[in-house]
DNA sequence: GAATGATTCAAACGTTCGTTTTAATTGTAC
DNA sequence: GTACAATTAAAACGAACGTTTGAATCATTC
């Protein structure tokens, strides 16, 4: 008849990320108190600065334990399709579905957490803090780095700084999606199916449109070949 | 040789706006305080409470006396166009560029703070402070009927669940691409043309072809007519 | 120029924040 | 069981927060 609760619980790290992570989601970083985190967590406050040093290192934790794990993925998925293809250039459809398809999988696992990691992400692109900011484009360097050049030597006859740009709304386009879907009120009531697994086609689609769309032109600029097309 | 120094600034209230509206876009609201705004606008601090009520009225105030402005060209566009039309259906792209355009001029605006607004503006989208989305989506609630409305009339035959969805997207990408471009540093020193009046286009098109893109089937649905397009 | 209402000012209010400190408790090896 | 290091616990720290107060100053009207 003793009370079945586990004196110690080695899990306490873990059990203070899980809280953050959705802590952090509903209210964002600075809304969110060590208080209502070590609360959540069941945990005493003191926890925090002892296994991870300052709220500002538990924040780059939260990104870390999943961000390391999806950019994995990501390159692990880029050079299958590289060695696949024995040299030869690889269709942009393809590097697009491997970059967001993956953060699309991710984002429908609303089991293991993965669904409210990706909306704590989406909306940390636009992050004010600075050191978020430095934090991300450091784990982000390599990936990105890796897909562009793909997708350069995809695209041959577009410029690069126009693949940059639509490669700049893309992640915006799948941020949003998966950020303001249940975050914002904007469209409350409206979506009959919002179904995270009907998302990755949805949203795939959208990309691959607007990646293939006509360049624009400018007037400023020598009229080239009208509307020529960014992907094949 | 008096100072030249204005002893009584009657525009007290839009000087604490505007370095309220630019310090909410530098730090985001929560790591604004009040003493940093007053400080900037060089206001004693007590002066927003005894202008504005409180901290979160002034937040309710930086965006209305720019989104209403905003909203009111939208609608005035399209209105113009319905009544250019004289009852017939609006090309979709129409629709497209007087939601979209009309925020990409503003955002192109940097004179008047507009570009500094628009920042603030796409980054609120998925701004997890609960009374910001209540106001936003109330703001938003008379434009996003009318211009819903108008593409689902423009598109009969695409699933309304389906525009929903893509214009979903396009939001997104436009916030992104707006709110991302100086703030994040993940395409740090990519960017060599980051010119806003350009953004334009290149925006355009991009959500013009997603908007166009084949509607994504389902495994789990009878395949219909595979890939029709979404727009003409 | 005195009276009035609107605005600005310096100072303080109580609360909450992230962090630190010190003691108690735990699991492990002797 | 005792020693030891790791972990948890309770309490307090100073700093910063949004807000309020009451007096001083302003522009305006008689």
């Amino acid at each position: 008849m003793s009370a079945p609760t586990p004196r110690h619980t080695p899990e306490t790290r873990s059990r203070i990320l899980d809280a953050a992570e959705e802590l952090f989601v509903e209210h964002g970083f600075e809304a969110t108190s060590m208080r209502m985190i070590t609360s959540q967590a069941g945990v005493n406050l003191a926890a925090i600065n002892y296994h991870f040093g300052s709220k500002d290192a538990l924040i780059q934790e939260v990104f870390r334990r999943r961000l390391t794990e999806l950019n994995r993925q990501r390159l692990a998925m880029l050079d299958k399709l590289e060695a696949d293809a024995g040299g030869a250039p690889l269709k942009p459809s393809r590097i697009v579905e491997a970059f967001f398809g993956t953060a699309l999988v991710l984002a429908a696992d609303t089991e293991h957490g993965g669904h409210t990691f990706m909306r704590l992400l989406g909306r940390t692109y636009t992050e004010p803090n600075a050191f978020v900011r430095q934090f991300l484009a450091e784990e982000y360097a390599e990936v990105l780095e890796r897909f562009l050049g793909a997708l350069y030597r995809s695209l041959p006859d577009v410029p690069r700084e126009e693949i940059l740009w639509r490669f700049h709304f893309m992640m915006g386009a799948m941020s949003y999606a998966i950020a303001g879907t249940d975050a914002l009120q904007l469209f409350a009531g409206k979506f009959d199916d919002a179904d995270p697994a009907r998302l990755l086609p949805r949203l795939m689609s959208f990309l691959l449109g607007g990646l293939r769309a006509p360049l624009a032109e400018y007037a400023a600029r020598p009229a080239g070949r009208r509307g020529r097309s960014a992907a094949a």
